[in-house]
RNA sequence: GGCGAGGUAGCUCAAUGGCAGAGCAGGGGAUUCAUAAGCCCUUGGUUGGGAGUUCGAAUCUCCCCCUCGCCA
């Protein structure tokens, strides 16, 4: 039976490169999943794009000289190459800069706004006048009245560790240019979270029974200690403008809108494919799953916040008032990626980039050890020399040999071809049937976002086959007894194409070369492409995934006899030693 | 400071009250189709520290130490 599948992957902010950390965290688990779902033959759609506004970006554009836009775009380009390159097969990976979104935002902030679930609140805030705008507390500096350090910042005393408010600091100044800000009062709206403090508990009581421990605990925990107002709107000239006639110079708060992103994507990706509607099969039809694919710093926006906008709004673009919003399924949020023993730091450059690393080592060679190390249950620790031995003693050992020493056999005595098989025997049935109960085995794993304990358990029945392959005659037996040399080479190539199978969602660009090598025509999966889409004023880029070549599917192998095979090729390199002292050397630098 | 998660073998991680496991690394063995790959056997643990509950604790309770996240 084929499912409603929503893949909503947390916005990677557009103020710099994507570094391991995104892809552990969220971009690879939503992927790998997506790929799992659409073998499944369930309809999938996964969403994403860059997170373009907010104040860091505007920060960082004015100290090149530059516009936030110009600079966004930089990153979101550079982005959609990246994930291109290993393979995040978002339908649509757009950013929140788009004339979709911001009208998308809008209309979402005006159903809220009707609902009675914003409220209005003057604040006192500090501004600059150098700058002519008001000053977020982290851009904020001075001495701690607690405790008279007189680095601490607006939000916190590094010193001391109390929070602070900016407005209590002693001899404030901006961070940015060191002036000194004045006090003004300032009016926004405030999302009345209170409000719906009881829906969403009792959301948490249905919903929640399947979803990982820790976002559970945390999401209860911090309903029950009392939801507050948030602040909808903020006092910054760079994002979606509220809608509002006086209004024009304050803006929506950067994560009450990016997580609109992923309705706004799945209606710009609707349009895109001409079927303008076809976004509400997943968004109003109860059946349809929505997981959130997030960073553990994002929990409370996406098991909280993001609900009561969902409730708030109950529905839009849609008339018929028996519909409602869906709320997400699952939020099957991963921890942290440590690096080398400490934590990723942008300033420190503590960190692994993606667009550096595709140009030294292979997509999937990179997937498999993220997955491998992929910090589904606590923080992890990306570490190199982990990553060469991973690479060289498993993914090449184990999974990659098995397919060369198998193909190349099969090549070099059957002319080509996949051999005729004699009868079957006990031991070649055990092992295609234990092969064959790895699809469900696999497959319950994946069902319960546990892509880690998935991948081992497709490398386990690697094994296997390996195991198998050291009793069964063929090498041995091939000038006296082709038959039975040509019975077990048959069982091992279909235990490796449906090894493929398991292992492609991981490794989908050496599963996809074994597949062409297996001598099938059509890929497994669909094809990424980089495009720009014209909108009314301007223009944007977006990744997209093209199913429609696609024909995998997540069912054991029934490859013929015959069949013409293509020469094989290595599926995955040795990596040399050499390779864990100059990354080292790297880091930090 | 409050809340949540975590600390388990050399490394990376499993194990939610019932004999502490896996992969890799390390050691030994029989092999050669294959990228010196694969297979079989095997050495490693006072589960961060302390106290308690229990017939029984990595797991539950309390205290302490350390790491991460959120509140910010």
């Amino acid at each position: 039976m084929s499912e409603l599948i929503h893949i909503s992957v947390a916005w990677p902010y557009a103020n710099g490169d994507l570094h391991v950390g995104h892809l552990a965290g969220a971009l690879l688990p939503a992927d790998i999943f997506a790929r799992y779902n659409r073998l499944k033959g369930n309809r999938v759609l996964m969403v994403s794009g860059s997170d373009a506004h907010g104040t860091p970006i505007t920060v960082e554009a004015d100290k090149r000289g530059i516009s936030p836009r110009e600079f966004f775009e930089h990153y979101h380009r550079r982005s959609l190459e990246a994930q291109k390159k290993i393979g995040i097969s978002h339908d649509l990976f757009t950013h929140t800069d788009t004339e979709n979104h911001i009208r998308v935002a809008q209309d979402f902030f005006l159903l809220l706004l009707k609902a009675d679930a914003l409220y209005r609140k003057i604040q006192r805030q500090l501004y600059s006048e150098t700058e002519k705008r008001f000053l977020p507390d982290r851009y904020v500096e001075g001495t701690c009245p607690y405790c008279g350090y007189t680095e601490a910042r607006g939000d916190q005393c590094d010193n001391c560790g109390r929070l602070l408010d900016a407005l209590d600091l002693i001899d404030p100044h901006s961070k940015i240019d060191g002036s000194k800000p004045i006090v003004h009062e300032t009016e926004h709206f405030f999302l009345d979270l209170p409000k719906f403090s009881d829906a969403l508990l009792e959301y948490i009581e249905t919903h929640a029974v399947h979803w990982r421990p820790n976002v559970v605990n945390f999401t209860r925990n911090y309903i029950e200690g009392g939801l507050k107002g948030r602040a909808f709107t903020r006092d910054i000239n760079w994002g979606v403008p509220v809608p509002l006639k006086g209004w024009e110079d304050k803006h929506i708060y950067v994560w009450f809108e990016a997580v609109m992103g992923y309705i706004s994507a799945s209606i710009e990706w609707a349009q895109l494919n001409g079927h303008p509607e076809a976004w509400k099969d997943w968004w109003y039809d109860p059946a349809a799953k929505i997981y959130c694919f997030i960073g553990k710093d994002n929990i409370p926006f996406h098991t909280i916040f993001w609900q009561a906008e969902l409730m708030g709004v109950k529905r839009i673009y849609e008339d018929d008032e028996s519909k409602q919003l869906n709320l997400p399924f699952n939020v099957p949020a991963n921890e942290f990626m440590n690096i080398e023993g400490a934590q990723f730091s942008k300033s420190r450059n503590w960190a692994i980039w993606m667009p550096d690393i595709l140009t030294r080592y292979d997509p999937d060679a990179i997937r498999y050890y993220l997955t491998a190390a992929m910090p589904e249950a606590r923080d992890s620790e990306f570490s190199w020399s982990d990553f060469l031995n991973r690479n060289n003693n498993e993914l090449v050992a184990t999974w990659g040999n098995l397919a060369n020493r198998v193909l190349s056999f099969a090549y070099k005595h059957w002319d080509g071809r996949v051999p005729e098989p004699g009868e079957l025997r006990p031991e070649d049935q055990e092992l295609l049937a234990k092969i064959e109960a790895g699809f469900d085995q696999v497959g319950k794993l994946f069902e319960s976002v546990k892509l880690r304990a998935a991948m081992r358990e497709a490398m386990r029945l690697a094994q296997a086959v390996n195991a198998y392959l050291d009793r069964a005659p063929w090498f041995s037996v091939i000038k006296q007894d082709k038959l039975s040399a040509a019975t077990t080479v048959f069982t091992a190539l279909r235990a490796i194409d449906s090894l493929k199978v398991l292992f492609s969602p991981f490794l989908p660009f050496s599963t996809e070369q074994l597949h062409m090598t297996l001598g099938y025509d059509r890929p497994l999966y669909g094809e990424q492409r980089i495009e720009t889409v014209q909108d009314d004023d301007r223009a944007h880029d977006v990744l997209v995934y093209d199913s429609s070549k696609a024909s995998g599917k997540w069912k054991p192998s029934e490859l013929k006899a015959g069949q013409l095979l293509q020469k094989p090729k290595p599926l995955y390199k040795k990596l040399d030693e050499s390779l864990v002292e100059e990354e080292c050397a790297l880091l930090g630098s």
